[in-house]
DNA sequence: ATCTGTGAATCCGTTCACAGCA
DNA sequence: TGCTGTGAACGGATTCACAGAT
């Protein structure tokens, strides 16, 4: 059938899993270095390699979006990076505002993914007064005051929370109010928030709980080669996955 | 080496499943906020509101855990807290040591989070020569070439990366023969690492392309009505479920 | 001959609903 | 009566394995 067009199955899916969605910024990535090197094109084998995932989940994601592969050849670069682009909505700039300007704020301000990913830091905001002004980034910063404003003069749908614990609530429900539909949190907090609006969190201390966790298994397993007499090494899991996706992480209080 | 065999053993009681693992800290967190306001017990349905899941799912999770609770009154706050914290190691205290004192390398390190809970910040570890000896969050910056003697010393068996992508590989290389097996990834590359070495990554543009493609996905709805006709508007999940959706993360062998 | 696309089988996690105990 | 603990049902995600395309 004819490629190029968003061929929809009225019947069926026009829902791309969440755990696909979850890894198309990851093919995404790495057809974009290809894509650097000028390689035309790649199979799912080298494809998969490359983003850390298996094959078979690699083509059974693509199927999703369409049928944008050769029988016999692979992928053309190009194309999926435009197509997975447009499926993640980066074909167009999304404004985003980051609210916390400290330690993480900064550092999330200078992080240059964001540019070149279809995001642009709109505006810097922070609750104190001795940073208003202050450029972080080469953007000033602004006071907590203004965020309604900020929000709406900007279009902004995208709001990034790195403030202390305590403050994320009243900020969320804040950025919420004045039209933010999605929000990356990274302040260890439950956000409560109405329906229809996404919450992400990021948390630092939890991924690394997750990691002492099986660090202390591994630790136990070295010496404790009895309990139940049929317990092998367990090597954890098999194929080379990398990917939490999603959660946690962390700013904390005192 | 395509297919990793690795044959999970029918693990018994001692294998808690992965995504009960991601949200012990969850219940950590809440459960230590808790503890502090001196709540002596919690019911299964108040600690999931506050933890952000719900109460099936929480009361699933500890019945991995052993049978901590009691019928008809609920769980042990204290009891609960230590628990937890045994299960996931954390009542011993895990050096860590950073590698990449930029932006985000600062901010972990000034990072509450670790003290608290169990991690100690060993070192921080720079390519740069003209950062050594700087003191971030009061300790002081090491260069790179003493990395192997830094994690040795200290028994470091849990690194973080907040490198740029471009070091994060060799740095890892280096973490891992030094001794780590357990790797906190900030850096937007797949690492490759041999078995038994763990990996968790976390990574913003991803998270924010997440956002992105389920913003776009309102934007479309809000004036595409038509479409197959029985398509209510699915506002994504119902509860306030703030979990990253169920993703677990990640393991990976080279 | 090679590599994609995908039904079918399987695995894992979530939810249901109720039995069992305080 | 109230709330935990858990088998059973369910649903989503991963893997298998092969049909189909080039």
């Amino acid at each position: 059938m004819a490629t190029g067009r968003t061929h929809r199955p009225a019947t069926r899916s026009r829902g791309i899993p969440e755990a696909t969605v979850a890894r198309l910024p990851l093919y995404l990535r790495a057809l974009t270095a290809l894509s650097e090197r000028s390689v035309p094109t790649v199979s799912s084998e080298e494809l998969a390699a490359a983003a850390g995932v298996n094959s078979a989940k690699l083509r059974k994601d693509f199927s999703y979006l369409g049928s944008y592969g050769t029988r016999g050849v692979g992928y053309d670069v190009e194309y999926l990076v435009y197509q997975i682009s447009r499926e993640l909505g980066l074909t167009q700039d999304w404004p985003v505002v980051i609210v916390g300007i400290g330690n993480l704020g900064a550092a999330l301000a200078n992080y240059g993914g964001f540019a070149s990913r279809g995001f642009r830091v709109a505006a810097l905001i922070d609750a104190d007064p001795a940073m208003a002004g202050k450029p972080v980034a080469g953007i000033p910063v602004q006071h907590t005051d203004d965020l309604e404003k900020i929000i709406t003069d900007n279009g902004v749908s995208i709001g990034v929370i790195a403030t202390p614990a305590g403050a994320a609530q009243p900020v969320c429900d804040r950025l919420v109010a004045a039209g933010v539909t999605s929000i990356l949190n990274f302040a260890p907090t439950v956000l409560s928030v109405p329906d229809g609006v996404d919450v992400r969190k990021v948390d630092l201390s939890i991924e690394l709980q997750i990691l002492a966790f099986h660090e202390q298994r591994k630790a136990g397993e070295e010496s404790a080669a009895h309990e139940g007499a049929a317990v092998p090494p367990v090597a954890h899991d098999e194929t080379t996955d990398q990917g939490p996706d999603g959660d946690v992480p962390a700013v904390m209080p005192a």
